[in-house]
DNA sequence: GACAAATATGAATCGGTGTTCATTAAAATT
DNA sequence: AATTTTAATGAACACCGATTCATATTTGTC
């Protein structure tokens, strides 16, 4: 009789395709994709080179699931609250704010993910990215133009706008070594959202200074 | 004797030199810094490979040095407008419309300063390019909220925001396929400022819908 | 024209990483 | 226990474009 896969072997199999992921998203999460080479990534998860290749085809696939895997957990925070409670003006609100603060705190990650040099293959995961977050954006706006809360626009091409606003604002200070935000990232998120907000044309764009941080994670 | 390097050598050098970053440019201007080979320069120059490193220490400075010829030719345009004549909202509108329309007339030029994944060398220029633009914004800013045109801002921050809005917004339609952009590049183009604009926090933005295209060439 | 110095040449080399694959180990069936 | 199938190993390999360098050519002096 043939070979039938247990499930004790299946779970193994799945538990080291986790450490390999896992291995090689703390590389990433520390050192950017740059970071991320087959003998690390083998290396910190305690497998053979060879082995990575079981597991995926190549290098490039490897890392276009932890790109998506990273993603994908802050666009489930952002979606969660686009499709929340509360005024379209309210939850664009929330939305960028969330977006700028929680790239302040996973600093290293939100740089691999929005702006560091990256290959072929992971720039298109990372345009996928930027598409969906403008996707978000243009869903808000164009609830909040429907209600009469913004005015009339080309909701595709402002989401587009807020989605290279945020990110080129906060590089400076989110580059690998700076500091810098650490005392000032209230103000900095603060700034880019009234340049957001008075750009899609929100009339009263009080901005709610004391909004507690998101608590998710990152 | 010894020998000395006669004039119509020295020309003969300096011409040389010309043609390689020519060529260089040439490759860039349609295929991105990745089409920029050093056997495909070498040969598009017609000079050996080994003679361009009797010009250019690496690849990386080639490159650097078309990157920096390419975008300070962008770079002077902008500058010019910015100190030229006009208000400081004017001059704002104006630059951003130069910005936004010459990166859409040169689009392959523009995705290779702008979007195009390159190496650390290169991302490296493209930050101080970024950066200047930044700066170019920056400057109007701070003599239009001087001139009372302008409410108070972090002009550093706001400026940021504008620097990172326009390319990502033209992006999509920047890609070197698209040929979207041909017929709606206006809309897009008004759209964007229309938000920048806005973001500034300028009060009336009635967007001069018809000016002139800026004349130089790309 | 002869010699020396500078310049150009391009095939061969090099370097760094991703990938392979012959071999070994482990697991499942009879 | 023997046999077969799957899984893991890691040193060797392959790739590919940047770079080198021994050689040839051109230019400058006497």
């Amino acid at each position: 009789m043939a070979y039938r896969r247990t499930d004790s072997v299946a779970a193994r199999l799945a538990d080291t395709r986790r450490h390999i992921l896992n291995a090689a998203r703390e590389l990433v999460a520390d050192g950017g994709f740059a970071a991320a080479q087959m003998t690390e990534v083998a290396k910190k998860a305690g497998v053979a080179t060879g082995t990575l290749y079981r597991y995926f085809p190549s290098k490039e696939e490897l890392c276009r699931q932890v790109f998506r895997e990273v993603s994908a957990r802050e666009m489930n925070v952002l979606v969660t609250i686009a499709q929340g409670e509360g005024s379209a003006a309210e939850r664009l609100e929330s939305v960028l704010r969330t977006f700028a603060s929680r790239a302040i705190r996973g600093r290293r990650l939100a740089f691999a993910l929005l702006a560091e040099p990256v290959d072929l293959g992971l720039a298109e995961e990372r345009a996928r990215f930027r598409r969906t977050h403008g996707e978000i954006f243009a869903t808000i706006l164009e609830e909040g133009i429907t209600s009469g809360e913004f005015p009339s626009r080309d909701v595709r091409i402002t989401a587009a706008c807020i989605a290279g606003a945020i990110p080129t604002a906060l590089i400076g200070p989110l580059a690998p070594e700076s500091h810098e935000l650490d005392e000032k990232s209230d103000k900095v998120v603060d700034e880019i959202m009234q340049f957001c907000l008075a750009g899609v044309g929100l009339l009263q764009p009080r901005i709610k200074m004391k909004t507690a941080e998101p608590r998710i994670r990152a």
